[in-house]
DNA sequence: CCTACAGTCTACAGCCACTATAGAGACAAG
DNA sequence: CTTGTCTCTATAGTGGCTGTAGACTGTAGG
């Protein structure tokens, strides 16, 4: 039932075949079937597997924590606190980058608004940059 | 009059020795003179150098736009608009990370918000992933 | 059947901006 | 003189891919 080639499971689940090959090399996806020629061979379960991981990824998710997410899921009738748990890191995460871009984006945004043109001699952004 | 160590310019500047050394292996830090035993040596100038560097990268700027502004720096004469331009740049650049990790946050939030405990079975944190 | 051409294969180097490690030599304080 | 901290070079590793080279395979059109 395995007829998938990688170039058709690269657009199903919109991840590049390199980044396919990739993933089976860091052990993420599994090692699949290969054709008598050697090509590799996918089924719909692999689409959403690696579905599943590039919608991870989208969310900023390193890949360890996928990882983990998956390993969790093969255990259905386990607690999903360990999920909410690694959903909550990443939220904390992603919280604290945003804390951080936007005390940047205030500064740099301050810098070029006091650029009133000129020469470089006295230019404001590369003073404040000085500082 | 050059008579500072690495040790004393990167606490100066707090930037940590081996990224000095790294600065200087990729030609953003000049070569420093030497002590006879071989030790690198700087002044104030270097102190001041660094110290631009070291607030362009927390402002998130790449290390070849700093390259770009270090050399306009050594143009007084020259009109600043390169340097608005780099810094405007600069300020799309953070925007539109800001963008998309607010994105990323909510879509997040949002699955954890749902998530009532349960097993794993029926975690919607892992059914939203999946789809 | 032949030819193009797209797709696939492996293996390895490169990207960014560092960070870590190893092993050796240098210098200041007690 | 010893101890401990600094400094030196060179190299490899980090994360998450991306790009390259060179060879093979599969398919559609003539």
């Amino acid at each position: 039932m395995k007829h998938m080639t990688i170039g058709r499971l690269s657009k199903a689940a919109g991840v590049k075949v390199t980044t396919i090959r990739y993933y089976e090399s860091i052990n993420l996806m599994g090692k699949p079937e290969r054709s008598t020629s050697g090509q590799r061979l996918y089924d719909d379960a692999d689409v959403q597997r690696l579905s599943f991981i590039r919608h991870a990824r989208d969310l900023g998710f390193p890949i360890d924590s996928i990882q983990e997410l998956i390993d969790l899921q093969d255990q259905p009738g386990e607690d999903c606190a360990q999920v909410d748990l690694i959903a909550k890191r990443q939220l904390g995460d992603i919280r604290r980058r945003l804390g951080q871009l936007k005390a940047l984006e205030s500064e740099l945004q301050n810098m070029v608004r006091v650029c009133k043109g000129g020469k470089i001699r006295s230019c404001k952004v590369l003073q404040t940059l000085g500082e």
